[in-house]
DNA sequence: CATGTAATGTTATATTATTACACTTAAATG
DNA sequence: CATTTAAGTGTAATAATATAACATTACATG
């Protein structure tokens, strides 16, 4: 799923273009999706297009994750698109999940970012980077019920 | 490894002895350890108590966590012991982790809590839990680079 | 067009976690 | 205290997630 949808469409083209093959494939699967896939549902959903072993997935995802286009769920061990031209999240990420349909919102609060400084720094510690994971129900699950 | 060490001798026996045989040899194991450990390094390590295999390891963590004797550190498929007495942190958790040595710290602070609240909030949802793991560089390893 | 770097293809294997089923123990209850 | 029920255990097999190793190809750029 594609996080954030203030992106210019002409921006989306030129991102694309710097990807490679496989890195193309697998970042436009990811984007169409509305939930955080897995390696091998991706893997499963791209074979059509010629991508055959864990190995070009995960290759593909460590290549986008380094460049800040796509972010690791660690607690769903899942991979969701991140089309933030300039994402400050690079490695570190801050995300709202719902607990029933999976939608994701990726949190950018300089806040927390402050918080976690002051919170490193309480414990004689030098910040580096963070993962959050908050779930919770969103309004359509809680409509719902 | 622990988290906190503010439990009395006399609590820790207490709740030893509410836990089941195999609970007890992996609850003491992290509980020694100054590291989060991966399930098959507690299997190995436990294997001369008698724990044989993955199931056995993985039944005896899956029940500690339910109590809130142990955490699962997501980023890290590692786990650790907490022996706070009331952990807040059942099924939520806080941890600020040293990227160098691995040290880990259970945070605990009404403020973390009341933010992600605030941020479900903002975004029409009800907050229901969080993992929440910070990286940084502590102390002791800052001083001996 | 030579050369180096990044990306790819392929196979095998390592690591993390779960399922299924038979059996045992402890605790709760009549 | 016999019964029964829930929790825990033992064991084997297998699923799900991720990496290693190595040969080959694509492609920017000097």
């Amino acid at each position: 799923m594609r996080i954030e949808t203030n992106l210019k469409k002409y921006d989306l083209q030129d991102m694309l273009l710097e990807l490679s093959h496989n890195q193309k494939i697998i970042y436009e699967l990811l984007e169409r999706s509305d939930k955080p896939l897995k390696a091998y549902k991706i893997l499963f959903e791209t074979q059509k297009k010629g991508i055959k072993s864990p190995t070009q997935v995960y290759r593909a995802l460590d290549k986008l994750i380094e460049i800040g286009k796509v972010h690791k769920i660690e607690s769903k061990n899942s991979y969701v698109a991140c089309n933030n031209k300039n994402c400050l999240n690079q490695i570190s990420t801050s995300f709202l999940i719902c607990n029933i349909c999976e939608k994701i919102v990726e949190i950018e609060d300089r806040k927390i970012l402050e918080q976690f400084s002051r919170i490193c720094k309480k414990f004689d510690s030098q910040y580096s980077q963070h993962s959050l994971e908050i779930f919770g129900t969103c309004i359509s699950c809680i409509d719902s019920r």
